[in-house]
DNA sequence: GATGAATGAGATTTCATTCAT
DNA sequence: TATGAATGAAATCTCATTCAT
């Protein structure tokens, strides 16, 4: 097997175990027998546990929001491109719900590892960076009010998407997250709206 | 020294343990340190690590939300009452910074540990109630809208709330975090006027 | 059992493990179960496998020569209390022949560890010191001739004696070794007297 | 490149880790890359570690003494011939510092490993042979005493040699090494002479 | 012949827990 | 009640060696 590949299949199997036991239970072995390798295999690739932490953390910073640009349709309407980060927080609730549990676990490292409060900083200060942007754009066209702080409604609405996320992983059922999210999405409007 | 002081001087050292180093980092020995007993003595009191999780629990369980009512004057209008969730929030993201940690912690356990989940459920349920109680007293004298989902505003509303306690704790100054909550009392007052 | 006992068996068994299998073959649980104990309650003690050599070494250099004094009526007569040396050589190989082995690999181990060295260097000198004085002596009643360089003399024999150490170590049998040792204290005549 | 001459280049390294890290930290891996090889390969002209060691022994056992001969004009004159030990000593341990460390771990290891016992024994009884010989000779052409044990004296003097490099290990500077050799010469001198 | 990948045995170390005092 | 000593289980990591290409 080619060894990039295989470093892929590690990386994904310490993400997938660390969604499972987080960071309090992750073992060198359960992520090896994960990926279907020898313990020693996967120090083979990554010489300690520590430096396979780094990788992991490195390719979560390299893959980051790559695919999750909306469609053209939607990014054409200031209002429905904020609103569609409500839909496509809930369609990632859906898929890939091991995401949140990593993203929480690494907000609880970033306060002891530099290496991931910088990678948060960098994935948190593009999102905003292009959440403001569009209310700028919004407030440019006199789609939105002027009155308001760009910076602090790109905040507001990222605490509420990542609340959500929050409440899921404490166990609030789907049918709620999705009220909550409708809640949100009718929010925005009345507060962006001039 | 008194059986139960020591009880609680011991469940207070996990608490600050846990605040800094997570379930990840967790050690009897160092609780014991903290506390200031031998760690031997400590397994005296709770006769394992996780008896003494169990203890540190159930003890928040018990103390939860028991010293953050609002003052009455607040709780007479009920806009100000929900407005006073982002008063409370950044007053104890100041007080009480290790409690922003610890919670996040018991969120991330709650999957592997019913016993946290059930606690999670009670205090966000106990919450969820309180401001669903308050809508509907808005709505009922006319203060709010009547076609909310009070269930949802409230989840909305705790949603932003532990969202603004994610973003700083991954790492955004205080000052983003008040001019955030701004914003959220802003759009509180917007989505449920009439 | 009183601890500073225990650390003194384990210390002895650390000694004798050494000699038996050398730093090469120094294994934590040979050394544990040499002195009766589990490996975990040795490192109860030492808290690293360096750590406990560190201790070795240190307790070796507090002992080091405390009981090698010559007798009182050989320290009266410089030749004799210089070729009280092969007698001590000899005995001590008979006696304690672990303590050869011992010896030779701190010095190899000196090379890389200055701990060890400065125990050599500190062990060396003390004995240099103490020969060159009795070679002083002698030059100055007259006994020895007075043209003779005091410390060389005394390296010269630390050198005899060491040599007859490594022979042994090398397979020389006993006999060949006295046989060199009475050389060596004839030489000892011949060089010395005037 | 041929597979004898790769073979010797191994050894070669061999030798180099050996004298730098000792038995204690040899390592396949080391060896290969001081030989600018992979390690597989390495295990490709020694299928074992063990292998390895047998085959360096082996050849330090061909190589042995082959380059140390004592010149014509001194070999003439026995007691020239005896002092040369000590020109050759020093002049070693200025040209091939490297061998005193691996000689002396050779003599630790002797203890363990028959073929390294068989080694020195035949290492030092050609030696010590060589050396009784010419003590024989002086004896007989009357240079020496008659009363003189030939082969004693010549373990003697294997045993200052040895014991001066021991010295030089344990970090005796090469001066003392230097005045500890002239008195090493006078006293042969002394003890020989009838 | 040469090499990278893979692995099994074993070493050190950590840590919760038990026991005797 | 309090504690130091002791231990067993398990974790990370090292390293010689094997195997497929």
């Amino acid at each position: 097997m080619e060894p990039e590949l295989r470093r892929q299949e590690i990386l994904a199997a310490a993400f997938r175990q660390l969604a499972v036991r987080g960071f309090e239970g992750l073992r060198v072995r359960s992520i090896a027998q994960d990926a279907g390798i020898h313990h020693a295999t996967l120090l083979h690739y990554f010489p300690t546990k520590e430096a396979l932490i780094e990788g992991f953390i490195e390719e979560l910073a390299a893959r980051f929001r790559s695919g999750s640009a909306p469609p053209s349709e939607v990014r054409a309407d200031p209002l429905e491109a904020l609103r569609w980060e409500f839909t496509d927080a809930r369609r990632r609730l859906r898929r890939e719900p091991e995401a949140i549990a990593v993203t929480v676990e690494l907000m609880l490292r970033a306060r002891r590892d530099p290496l991931v409060a910088g990678l948060l900083a960098r994935m948190f200060g593009g999102w905003r960076r292009q959440l403001e942007g569009i209310v700028r754009r919004g407030i440019g066209t006199g789609a939105f009010r002027a009155d308001l702080d760009a910076g602090a409604v790109a905040d507001a609405l990222i605490a509420e998407v990542q609340g959500m996320s929050l409440l899921w992983l404490a166990g609030t059922p789907l049918e709620r997250i999705d009220a909550l999210a409708a809640i949100g999405g009718r929010t925005l409007e009345e507060l962006l709206r001039p």
